[in-house]
RNA sequence: GGAGAGGUACCAAAGCGGCCAAAUGGGGCGGACUGUAAAUCCGCUGGUUUUACCUUCGGAGGUUCGAAUCCUCCCCUCUCCA
């Protein structure tokens, strides 16, 4: 019995750590699950999100695989919202202070977050929290207590802070707070391990240091690596808008993971394989192979996960035809435009109408650019008057309407 | 509280009385090329009824025939001193 719950704790520990960057507290992690394996308690590790923006997206699936790992070996998956570390601004890997959310977006997002978690995790069976409990309980005495037990200096070795400090951009004093409360959520949940971005090692740090202070043993920390984002540069960020949200359509997901160049493709595999994409891995790693054809099977990959086995033929087949033929999708919006008195109607405006553009002045634009098909016959000319009648329009690639002029009686 | 330096379009950054709807770079959007891409090249990137007009250079006033540019007050950021 013995020998088996030691063969069991290797074990674990050895998926726990698979992929990660750090494993901070790893030996004293050892002890602890050997004590929880023979006690029949689950292990309580915490995921903290802030709900930020209404989408989670591939990024996020990193860490949350993670957690699901945690899951399948029986631990307790607690997924943090926090909403009220979401009204503080997480200052990680910013060069300036993030604006604050207003309250309702921040407690519209958290509810789709918890939806969208189900994508990746079993809900049902896990703990899923907002810090918002804790923190608005706290007494302004005991949050003062809470900051005395971190110092500035401390708080400036965390290098983004270091370098606006030098650079001379502005930090506010609430954005120190930040590490804290994400330290003290620690606290409050009694967590064991904190899952985190690499991004985030200092933030799960001063979580060991504050949870000591608490008297409680430090949790382990563990970090995975971060995800680039479509455009092959930045962490992928909202802000950015570099994402792929787990909650768009197949063919959203599918075409803008072949969107992606083969050299960031070869990145993005053996982060989001969670060793269960061996064959991709090895098809990168050999170099051999046809970019063309991995890179399809990495999409289809991704929307199957996210939406569900089979749901990349469809994804595929439409990207085969808009993208690869430049031909009509199956599906095209319809729009329907009344005609006024004139008994026709401006290409500018039916444009802009029909295809969602800002202004006519972006319309002039695309035509100016080649960009604009009507009934697949190219438009040079932007002042074209169209008449009552039916019309394929499209603009680039990817964007295209079904239009029904109609004159009114 | 004192002294100085700044706030320009999505971002960075030039401009410092008219030639400024505002250089340049990045990003974005198109086009060409391609095996999807990337890279590269080309075009566009405030609005409108587009040879012109309207709104824009932190905010509000003012000087001037004319202001992003000069003056006054205010707000914000940074540095040094206290």
């Amino acid at each position: 019995m013995e020998q088996e719950v030691g063969e069991q704790v290797d074990e674990q520990l050895e998926r726990m750590a698979a992929g990660s960057i750090d494993f901070v507290g790893l030996q004293e992690l050892r002890p602890r699950l050997t004590e929880a394996l023979n006690a029949g308690r689950p292990l309580r590790v915490k995921l903290g999100m802030d709900p930020s923006a209404a989408d989670l997206h591939v990024g996020h699936s990193v860490t949350l695989e993670k957690l699901r790992v945690f899951q399948e070996l029986g631990h307790t998956p607690i997924f943090l919202v926090g909403d009220f570390t979401a009204r503080i601004g997480d200052p990680t890997g910013k060069n300036k202070a993030r604006p604050p959310l207003e309250p309702e977006q921040i407690r519209a997002n958290a509810q789709t977050y918890v939806d969208q978690v189900g994508k990746v995790l079993d809900a049902d069976r896990a703990e899923i929290r907002f810090n918002s409990e804790w923190m608005d309980a706290m007494s302004p005495t005991d949050f003062v207590r809470l900051c005395s037990r971190y110092t500035v200096a401390r708080m400036l070795e965390r290098d983004d802070f270091a370098k606006r400090y030098r650079e001379g951009t502005a930090i506010s004093v609430h954005e120190f707070l930040y590490p804290l409360v994400q330290a003290y959520d620690s606290v409050a949940l009694q967590a064991d391990v904190e899952l985190g971005g690499t991004d985030q090692l200092f933030n799960l740090l001063v979580g060991r240091e504050i949870q000591r202070d608490y008297g409680q043993p430090p949790q382990a920390v563990i970090t995975l690596p971060l995800l680039v984002g479509t455009d092959g540069k930045e962490k992928m960020s909202k802000s950015v808008g570099n994402t792929i949200g787990l909650t768009e359509p197949p063919q959203e997901i599918y075409g803008k993971t072949m969107s992606i160049s083969d050299s960031l493709m070869a990145d993005w595999i053996p982060v989001l394989s969670f060793g269960r994409w061996d064959d991709l891995e090895a098809s990168v790693s050999g170099g051999a192979e046809d970019p063309l054809s991995v890179k399809q099977e990495l999409a289809r990959r991704l929307v199957d996960r996210f939406h569900g086995e089979g749901a990349s033929s469809g994804a595929e087949a439409h990207f085969r035809q808009v993208i690869q033929q430049g031909r009509a999708p199956d599906e095209v919006p319809e729009v329907e435009i009344p005609l006024g008195s004139d008994g026709d109607a401006g290409l500018l405006d039916v444009m802009r109408q029909a295809l969602g553009l800002a202004s006519n002045g972006e319309a002039r634009r695309l035509v100016s650019g080649g960009a604009v098909r009507l009934d697949e016959q190219r438009i040079d000319d932007p002042k074209v008057r169209l008449p009552a009648g039916e019309y394929l329009l499209q603009a680039g690639k990817r964007r295209y309407a079904r239009v029904r002029l109609t004159s009114e009686p």
